[in-house]
DNA sequence: ACGAAACTCAGTATACCGTTCGGAGTTAAC
DNA sequence: GTTAACTCCGAACGGTATACTGAGTTTCGT
């Protein structure tokens, strides 16, 4: 039942190959791939050409195989997407088991996914697939909520302020993305060797401050910033607009809102 | 100087197109159309047809021309996208003209932003456009900016304030998206006429938690709930994950966290 | 008034993309 | 041993953005 290469809608299909439902004969000759050796091709090619470039025909290259071969173990480009969305949520930490309160747990799990968000760039980019939980993310959300055990705050509370942290993370990180066209900036190693370093984000993040330099720079030639006072007071304060305002700045608002939450219901 | 056709860069054609710098020759036929009509024609298709659906040769199709001749206006599809995100951006009220206190004001920038959100899925899907600020939306940071008149944030502070706000808004636009390659459900009427009823964002909403309603069915056939505790206690208490925790519950947390900020500052 | 420069527009070509089809070869089940 | 099921893949279909070429049209400079 619920075969995933012959189910109905998409959405069941996709949902059938995260959860393993595969019903395949034993009939016919071996396999020459798996199923992860495809998505770790798929993943490599947004993480060195860019979310743009990620194509079945270069997954395909990249293996060493024709195209129509992938058909075989994927109904199409939308599954292979939800399948490396949920890959890389693989090696990341539990929220619950960071160290601290619930304040320190949220702030490590925020800055876990900015970090993630940052090395991984094309999950913001991809189609429909995020909205396709698989397993893997399944396992974090059980796991942040457990972050607020022990306050008084109710389960739609829970889920909502898990929501809310994630959806500033995801829009700052859209907001903040380096071209989408390009290939990412470094280009580090595969997405399996999921322990990168500090450096290769600060690398990002100073690619990027390049590409804000260039457009600040042509757009300085063309606007007359005399027609935004406020802007031009901003920037003279040494602000940047869309560019430069640390995500800490948010993350704290954010958490001291939920934080008065916290005290009103543990009241 | 800076002719928006022939300038090196994809992103100083963008500027300069936005910025009106058009230094073409005054010989020749006369232009049938105008780049005013080709973005509201390229609104209109992704509207009706949904974001993945604006292309170049449907938009020249709408307008009765061959793709070729867009060319002659727009260097290429991501001035065109830039162009589109800055057109919807002009019909809006400027925030610091909302009534009330900055918190008001702040409340009333952050529903309107929502609205537009669900009335035009398709900014949230667009290519890297978003990183290219035209006239309308530096009138509308400016505007935002104001808001925190007379509260003590330093202007850094209320540059960061007002992304993050739009950073909560977009990102939860996103996780809460309509499939991304549908056309969109409602098919009201063009991009021009602004002032859409409250009746079509319901109207968003409802379609949308029937995807959410079949999701959740199907992913209840395939998954043992057992095994996320903490998720099954939330679905439980009626909370309904990826779907359904109301916007404002975010909102008001970011507010009450930037409010503290503020009574800080004056005090 | 008239030639020529400048411009618009469309058809065609190239190079991708996702997906489907049909056939050739391989293996396990009966 | 036969057959059905399976894997793999070349080729093709219909779609996309973009580049190039050429034909036709309008207006400027004379």
């Amino acid at each position: 039942m619920t075969d995933p290469l012959t189910a109905s809608t998409p959405l069941e299909r996709a949902l059938a190959l995260l959860w393993g439902r595969d019903t395949r004969g034993s009939r016919g000759p071996a396999r020459g791939l798996t199923l992860d050796r495809i998505v770790e091709a798929a993943i490599e090619v947004a993480e060195r050409e860019g979310p743009a470039a990620m194509s079945l025909r270069r997954v395909a290259a990249r293996l060493g195989v024709g195209v129509a071969s992938l058909y075989t173990y994927v109904p199409g480009r939308a599954e292979l997407e939800a399948l490396m969305l949920d890959a890389v949520a693989i090696g990341r930490t539990l929220p619950h088991e960071w160290p601290g309160d619930w304040r320190a747990k949220l702030t490590a799990l925020a800055h876990d996914d900015w970090r993630e968000i940052r090395r991984h760039p094309w999950v913001l980019e991809l189609g429909t697939a995020e909205q396709v939980p698989g397993p893997n993310m399944l396992r974090w959300l059980d796991s942040a909520l457990r972050i607020f055990d022990g306050t008084g705050l109710s389960e739609p509370e829970k889920l909502s302020a898990i929501e809310t942290v994630d959806a500033y993370v995801r829009g700052l990180g859209r907001l903040r993305r380096p071209g989408a066209d390009r290939p990412a900036s470094g280009a580090g190693p595969t997405a399996a060797s999921g322990t990168a370093t500090e450096a290769a984000t600060e690398a990002a993040a100073e690619s990027e401050s390049e590409d804000t330099r260039e457009r600040d720079q042509v757009l300085g030639r063309l606007v007359d910033f005399d027609d935004y006072p406020a802007l031009s007071r901003a920037l003279a304060a040494g602000g940047t607009p869309y560019s430069g305002a640390p995500f800490e700045f948010g993350l704290e608002r954010l958490l001291d809102g939920i934080e008065q939450l916290v005290l009103r219901r543990s009241a």
